[in-house]
RNA sequence: GGAGUGGUAGUUCAGUCGGUUAGAAUAUCGGCCUGUCACGCCGAGGGUCGCGGGUUCGAGUCCCGUCCACUCCGCCA
């Protein structure tokens, strides 16, 4: 007997005998003949049981909801009569010998075939999980894991574990943290990412590492971020910028091939953070959509229209044109919904002139704003931006990084609701990112990666002095619009590591009690170093196309941080809690 | 922490200006039919309209609060 588990019966298969496992999602019962849908999880089977065999099986009863059944029998070809055309299914059946009840079903809480709420799914995930589209986004995340490994170990890399329980970091994220039973008081915290231990691998002599590690972070959740995450981490020593890049990038060429058959470009285009801000106001700039923000202070500086000449005279203001080409399709509505989107990016307002007629000049334009403008600054962003007949411009003036922000979402909100997103793959990578970000509040720089990049500048001096304007050794893989992946070249000399330290305002004390382990061990001739890592949720949502990382991930949590299938977190007993030293104090309820 | 959208039958949803006994599809149960593939036909059961309060002669519908889900801003070194 030949046996097929939970696979698919072909027509190459006939006069075979086969088993066959799977679910019973109907049960027909026509003729006389009884009609059982096996499914597994790459479609359904049409298994028949002929009336004269009926007698062996009380089938009847069995065969409904979804059973879970294990059927033998031969598999024939079907009458060329009853064959539905509309269907790419049918042309062969499987008549049943035995056809055995492996478990009984309750009725479904939803039907498999239908569109389930998100409610329903997350609380019933092992139903959900059987329907198509999850067996499909399941197999393929397995296949994305397969290759990366494939791909790294063919290249010597080492697959190198790291504690889950770990020390607490004082910046970044909030940690999420484990008290510990034998040491009163004090708690382990899940990791961020496991950032360290790789550059302390590096240091061991692994100089080439990967994990495909858990991380941790307690902050409020998005459709592409949940609190537990998996991403892609590796590390490797005696590298520059263009090693990493390049590496990598071979790597997602070969995963995308074989996972997705999708040839990415080669190389992948690199922009600087400067001009991914300027040319499309997004560190994350989706290149399937072509409009680029123009930069028309110049034009503005001698109008008396303040909101544009303010900015425009201003070294920290900008003043960008987003032109969309057949703008003037939107609706009044359409364009005035905008102002309110763009609002909560930062924006005071959102300017805009339709272009009706360009050869009638004023008259052929509508705008709120033209009459703030002289001819001269017309024709300028005019020439400037390239307008046509039909175009709508969006004027941005204010900060600089406010209106790159507002600019730059309102680029993706209308190309995706004009249809204007071109249906291509477009990675990039974005790099030179600034080393620093000041806060004005409270007078001090943070890190913009982490504190671990490397800057540009190599002088422990020079960086000193000029840490304001330091352009760090990080970059971001970019993959239409999402920041997939993200990495630096790493500090890797003890002085350097202390004055970035320094200057992101961590005291040698407190450097020396968060971070002492790794500037000891900087001090061993730590070779140069520099890594990456990337969301493998993120990844496997865009190939599977889903905007949802929840739809890649088996098990995955709400917005508000609860599994609502364990009905986690919850309240443990008392004793668990003084076995652990902790005291709850309940929030005071309004 | 903030904003928006939603919550009505097991499920997916409709429910008009506040007005009679809250509907449909599907699922479930019963009957009929029978080479079906979203099978078909007939019938039945199934509702704390998320929860709490308020306005009103009267609330699924209006108001306030709250919980849950989704999306976004803040946050995510």
């Amino acid at each position: 007997m030949r046996s097929h588990f939970c696979g698919r019966v072909e027509e190459r298969l006939v006069g075979q005998t086969v088993t066959l496992c799977g679910w019973a999602n109907t049960r027909r019962d026509h003729g006389g003949v009884i009609f059982i849908d096996l499914r597994d999880h790459e479609g359904i089977v049409q298994c028949v049981i002929e009336p004269d065999n009926q007698a062996a099986f009380k089938i009847g009863e069995a065969v409904r909801y979804e059973y879970c059944l294990r059927i033998t029998g031969q598999v024939r070809a079907r009458p060329a009569s009853q064959i539905n055309d509309r269907l790419a299914t049918g042309k062969i059946e499987v008549v049943c010998d035995v056809v055995e009840v492996l478990n009984a079903s309750a009725p479904l809480p939803f039907q498999l075939d239908d569109h389930p709420g998100e409610e329903a799914r997350l609380k019933y995930r092992y139903l959900d999980i059987r329907r198509p589209q999850m067996q499909h986004a399941m197999r393929l995340r397995t296949r994305l894991t397969q290759e990366i490994r494939r791909y790294l170990d063919a290249r010597a890399f080492q697959d190198i574990e790291t504690p889950i329980l770990t020390k607490a970091t004082p910046e970044g994220a909030r940690d999420y943290l484990v008290p510990s039973r034998v040491h009163p008081g004090e708690f382990y915290a899940l990791p961020q990412s496991p950032q360290l231990f790789k550059q302390l691998l590096i240091m061991a002599g692994m100089d080439r590492y990967y994990q495909i590690a858990r991380c941790f972070r307690d902050e409020d959740l998005r459709a592409d971020r949940q609190p537990e995450f998996t991403q892609l981490d590796m590390e490797f020593a005696f590298v520059e910028e263009h090693d990493v890049q390049d590496m990598v990038e071979g790597m997602l060429r070969h995963i995308f091939k074989t996972v997705n058959s999708v040839d990415l470009v080669d190389p992948f285009p690199r922009i600087t953070y400067a001009e991914a801000m300027r040319r499309y106001g997004s560190d994350k700039p989706d290149l399937r959509i072509d409009w680029e923000l123009v930069d028309v202070a110049d034009h503005l500086k001698h109008v008396e229209f303040k909101v544009f000449s303010g900015p425009a005279n201003d070294a920290g203001g900008r003043v960008a044109v987003l032109r969309v080409p057949g703008g003037g399709e939107m609706t009044r509505k359409q364009i005035d919904d905008l102002t309110p989107y763009v609002a909560k990016y930062g924006a005071k307002g959102l300017a805009w002139i339709r272009i009706d007629d360009l050869a009638r000049g004023r008259e052929g334009l509508t705008s709120p704003i033209v009459k703030f403008l002289d001819d001269a600054a017309l024709d300028g962003i005019f020439k400037a931006v390239g307008a046509q007949q039909g175009d709508v411009l969006f004027f941005g003036a204010g900060p600089y990084k406010t209106v790159s922000d507002f600019m730059g979402a309102l680029r993706t909100k209308v190309a995706k609701d004009m249809g204007a997103v071109q249906n291509i793959w477009a990675p990039l990578w974005v790099t030179d990112f600034p080393m620093f970000e000041y806060d004005a509040q409270e007078k001090r720089y943070f890190a913009l990666h982490h504190p671990f990049t490397a800057p540009k500048i190599d002088d422990v001096a020079d960086l000193m002095a000029n840490a304001a304007n330091s352009v760090s050794r990080g970059y971001d893989c970019v993959l239409n619009g999402n920041e997939i992946g993200g990495g630096s070249i790493r500090i890797h000399r003890p002085d350097m590591q202390s004055a970035v330290f320094d200057l992101l305002g961590i005291s040698a004390e407190e450097a020396q009690n968060k971070f002492g382990f790794l500037l000891e061990a900087l001090k061993y001739g730590a070779p140069p170093h520099g890594g990456i890592a990337f969301g493998i949720d993120r990844m496997a949502a865009l190939m599977v196309g889903t905007e949802s990382i929840r739809d890649v991930i088996a098990f995955p949590k709400t917005a508000s941080a609860n599994c609502l299938l364990t009905a986690a977190p919850s309240e443990v007993p008392q004793v668990q809690l003084q076995e652990l030293h902790v005291r709850v104090v309940k929030p005071e309820k309004k």
